[in-house]
DNA sequence: AGCACGATTAACT
DNA sequence: GTTAATCGTGCTC
């Protein structure tokens, strides 16, 4: 299937996210195919955003936000937790969209190894969860996600209607101030109106 | 050098 | 609904 091209990824933040949700997160592992169809993005824009990382202006962590569009942001955080982003907006425009869930296509045996004893419907609910479930870590950080022959990259997949979204505010943001932590820039699909059976507890 | 906190998750009550 | 886990990052001293 089709790669995403850089110019996908050389829009706002906004338009990615909600254009992304219904395409296919696909990760090379040592070989194997793992991929999921992206089911709840998050928008982060700019420096005057303080719910974005960009707020602090460039720094070591932030630098690739600033970078090319089309490329791999991932951040640890929570002491133990990694999370998936992808670049947005030409050169010196911080911004990049958060994967927060998809639901699994390929790479079922190897995503359930990663999460034993965990329902299926929770493997890949939340940004965390889909970066075990797809080995993804700092050494996915920067990468092009335009390079056909990377271990990373977004395929086409399908297109969600407008009747099967929804916008809310953004996740996790307990201590950022008004409007940004409560302006809807967050994308999901409705459960049901994708073909599976998979929630999300973040869900309204 | 030290500190507060985080774009979360899982396991509790 | 509440909370511990756990450490990189950015800021202050």
């Amino acid at each position: 299937m089709e790669i995403l091209p850089r110019e996908f990824y050389n829009r706002s933040a906004l338009t990615v996210a909600r254009d992304l949700l219904g395409k296919h997160l696909v990760r090379l592992d040592d070989g194997r195919r793992i991929s999921g169809v992206i089911v709840e993005t998050e928008a982060y824009q700019g420096e005057d955003d303080l719910g974005c990382h960009a707020r602090a202006g460039r720094t070591p962590r932030t630098q690739i936000m600033y970078g090319a569009p089309g490329h791999a942001y991932v951040y640890f955080t929570y002491g133990m937790h990694w999370m998936l982003n992808a670049v947005t907006d030409g050169l010196d425009v911080p911004a990049a969209v958060l994967l927060r869930a998809v639901i699994p296509l390929e790479g079922m045996d190897i995503i359930a190894g990663r999460r034993a004893g965990v329902p299926r419907a929770q493997w890949t609910d939340g940004p965390a969860k889909l970066c075990k479930s797809f080995n993804i870590d700092r050494t996915l950080n920067g990468a092009d996600l335009c390079d056909p022959a990377g271990e990373i990259w977004i395929e086409m997949g399908g297109t969600i209607s407008d009747s099967a979204m929804h916008t809310g505010a953004r996740i996790g943001l307990y201590s950022v101030p008004e409007p940004w932590k409560s302006i809807p820039w967050r994308f999901w699909v409705t459960p049901g109106e994708i073909n599976s059976p998979a929630q999300n507890r973040n869900e309204p």
